[in-house]
DNA sequence: TTTTTATTGAAAATTATTTCACAAATCGTC
DNA sequence: GACGATTTGTGAAATAATTTTCAATAAAAA
């Protein structure tokens, strides 16, 4: 499945490229070097090329790269070329600006239920988005084949939430609660955690300064 | 000012540790060990140690870390015993959710200043939080001596306004725009980018399967 | 007191990631 | 075609981060 396994490090880059592929495709450029790349995505060159020869020889000597078969490759790997539906879990004030949020702008996913305890959001439909109440979590997970979840339920009820969605098949979780939940080692969790960006800020400029 | 230099990956898992010792300090546990911390924050156990240990020996051999100093050493480093005000530009969707996302809760840290092209929402108080034009950005950010943004705004602004931003003195940007914007070598920008978190989230769901 | 158990701190080993630097390939021009 | 200018791809070196290992020490138990 995996083609010889390539660093997290170069992984994590991949979206951020498809991204400025995309707008060098809309702008009808089509030839880009690495320079002109590292430029725009504040990546070092070299490293983007080591990152592009983990999947081959995509680029010409003396040329660069094709932008159109290149954003097409990434597409590929990116499993952007088919429509992935994810789930919200929490319609609260962070998972409402989520719902509006459109993912599917940018990128081929969608969310395409959202889950809430409140007994007057269940059965609703938000921002286009039917909501469900909680009890329904892993059935229609199921039923709908969703594979990812975003959480954003409150720290209290995330350990057990995510359980709920592990065992109605959910295999990536893009968690905005602040505790480090535990799932089975299929599962991936992606933590954003706000409090901590900010804190961590703060620790860099206070003692990593003038330089980088 | 930086007490030789701590390494990246240890700066980033800081508030992490510093929230579980919160959590620990009230429900009154007052002594933890690597292996415990280990299981709560999901870092190894060895990894943890190695990270306090640039800051010294904090610890104690066969008995482990007392919570309260160790709270107290990691609320001094990370700037938690003052209170930081941030400013938060764009008024939008997430921008919105971001005013009432109680930062000030978890740390010490409070949106005190918000920006918005919209005529309307100028001179309005949002959640407690006063909006001023784009127009005073600058002169905002002076008088109150802001250091940190939250960067909510449409892509295409983005690079203006963090320019001007800088211009108005800042030193950190927490920037939820897909942009990576050019700034000088002595501000420090943290990049939330929620699609790129997903599509990472889908890459390694689809190449790294039933493994870690 | 002595022994056992728990646990840190730090050196060393390992693994991961980035960067350098340059040969090889290609392009565009004369 | 040959030549100079570009630009990739990649070994090798450098840097960064994690993990292993274990001596030293503290606390608890005998």
């Amino acid at each position: 499945m995996a083609e010889t396994k390539i660093p997290k490090a170069t992984a994590k880059r991949l979206p951020i490229y498809y991204r400025y592929l995309n707008i060098l495709h809309d702008s009808d450029k089509n030839r880009v070097s690495s320079t002109e790349l590292s430029e725009a995505v504040k990546v070092d060159s070299a490293t983007i090329r080591r990152d592009f020869s983990y999947f081959g020889a995509l680029g010409k000597r003396g040329y660069g790269y094709d932008v159109d078969s290149l954003l097409k490759f990434f597409k590929k790997i990116l499993n952007q070329d088919k429509l992935t539906n994810a789930a919200l879990i929490g319609v609260g004030n962070l998972g409402n600006a989520l719902l509006n949020f459109n993912f599917h702008q940018n990128s081929n996913v969608r969310i395409s239920a959202a889950f809430d305890v409140r007994p007057d959001l269940a059965n609703t439909v938000q921002s286009g988005v039917p909501i469900y109440p909680m009890s329904e979590l892993r059935k229609q997970l199921e039923d709908q084949q969703i594979k990812i979840v975003i959480l954003t339920v409150p720290e209290s009820v995330a350990q057990n939430v995510t359980d709920d969605a592990i065992a109605g098949g959910v295999r990536g979780i893009l968690n905005f609660t602040p505790l480090r939940v535990s799932v089975p080692t299929n599962v991936r969790v992606q933590n954003v955690d706000l409090t901590n960006e900010l804190q961590t800020l703060i620790y860099f400029l206070d003692h990593y300064n003038e330089e980088e």
